[in-house]
DNA sequence: AAGTGGTCTAGACCACAAG
DNA sequence: TTGTGGTCTAGACCACTTT
């Protein structure tokens, strides 16, 4: 953290600070629910002062990556936990309650990326895995999915034929992949023979298509997905400030 | 800001100071584009320290209320800055450029609210303006939009036949309404026959149907919204973090 | 040169959770 | 009682903009 890591383009000590954070997220050196050390010990082991460390650590909770928690201590936050697992996941019922559908595995293939190629930043050739599922809501099927992942990040996904409700928990546990930031693209359209039969709607039926694309830690993509949606009974819900 | 303030259940003094400053956009003391009082000034006003004041002009920045500009001052945020202007507004081309569409008022007229009621927090009986625009792109119909407002708010808005593009600059100018917040819901919908005609589209074409809720600085909800949106070539983008 | 916001530090004290 | 994060203060200095 010397005088002369600012000199050519001004950044804060606080952001270096986050970003050394940051790096021991990826590295893997701090792990999901584990606790931080103190912020004066983390403040004497990187020698700048408490004070300093504190907005770091305040910019990466406002960030969803530590969860802190007074009288406690910090922590590197849980894909499992309840506002985190609602973060990437905005549909709800009409009433307001939120919504988890249960996931089936229907089809899952290793291809080249082709299409898929640009989202992930990875050759056309590249292979990935191809995953579609169906989640449903009391058995009633509501949402298709299709999940695109490099097969390169993900080598070993084989060794799990049935995936969680929760993906990003499993990308987490098994791949150390945390997923940091994801941009959507809703557009409606008419549910197409596949999507009917998947769907159980008529050929036509309005869907709501939400495509994805999520990003790692270290901000490459690692998973592009499209969901399609019936939204009758419930509904995709932003906020805007 | 005396101590007793604080007694029942404890609130920071940063918050009693952010809520007092908000209180004066909501008097007009403060309007939009004024430059604030320094830090420092503001500080000694209120008798407290310069960092409690710098709190609170941080979190009321975050929330797009205000704007500050190192050597320069920091400033009530204006609905015509860029990117205030899109932060109400989430429509993109799918080469990713923001769009704004014209509007073109087609009805307007005072009712009693009924089903609005509920979500504008007013008696069913209550009169309301319902406004009917249509929004273009390239002089093609992309939008059909319908606007609740609650007459008590917006009594003069006889005098505006043609509503501007950016509402929400008209609603602070000429009503002293800032928008504060908003909650979308998003579903996909077909074309009704009124829509379809509005839009040029056949009826039963799907429709991204975003029915919103606008709230004023001081938590009241203050405009309903539905827009139905065709959505080819373009999209509803969310980022989420 | 003067005035603004931005950063960094150091220290005191408060609120909260756990042993 | 101890240790953690949360608040508040005071002061020094840096970066940016305008005069």
């Amino acid at each position: 953290m010397s005088e002369a890591d600012r000199a050519p383009a001004f950044r804060p000590l606080y952001r270096q600070v986050r970003e050394a954070l940051i790096q021991r997220l990826i590295d893997g050196a701090w792990t999901p629910g584990m606790m931080l050390p103190s912020e004066f010990q983390i403040a004497a082991e990187l020698g700048v002062s408490q004070g300093t460390v504190r907005k770091a650590l305040d910019a990466m909770a406002a960030e969803h990556l530590l969860v802190r928690r007074q009288g406690r201590g910090t922590f590197v936050a849980l894909p499992e936990e309840g506002r985190i697992l609602f973060q990437f996941f905005r549909l709800a019922a009409d009433d307001g309650t939120r919504l988890f559908p249960e996931s089936q595995v229907i089809e899952r293939q290793r291809e080249a990326a082709g299409a898929a190629a640009e989202m992930l930043q990875i050759e056309a050739s590249a292979e990935v895995w191809r995953i579609g599922r169906i989640r449903r809501l009391g058995g009633r099927p509501v949402i298709a999915e299709e999940i695109v992942l490099p097969l390169a990040r993900f080598a070993s996904l084989a060794e799990f034929p049935d995936l969680p409700n929760n993906v990003y928990a499993l990308y987490s546990e098994h791949f150390a992949i945390t997923i940091g930031r994801a941009v959507e693209r809703l557009k409606a359209t008419a549910a197409d023979e596949a999507t009917a039969a998947q769907l159980g709607c008529p050929v036509g039926h309005p869907i709501l298509s939400i495509e994805r694309v999520a990003f790692a830690l270290d901000g490459t993509p690692v998973e592009w997905r499209v969901s399609r949606c019936l939204t009758d009974g419930f509904h995709y819900q932003a906020d805007l400030r």
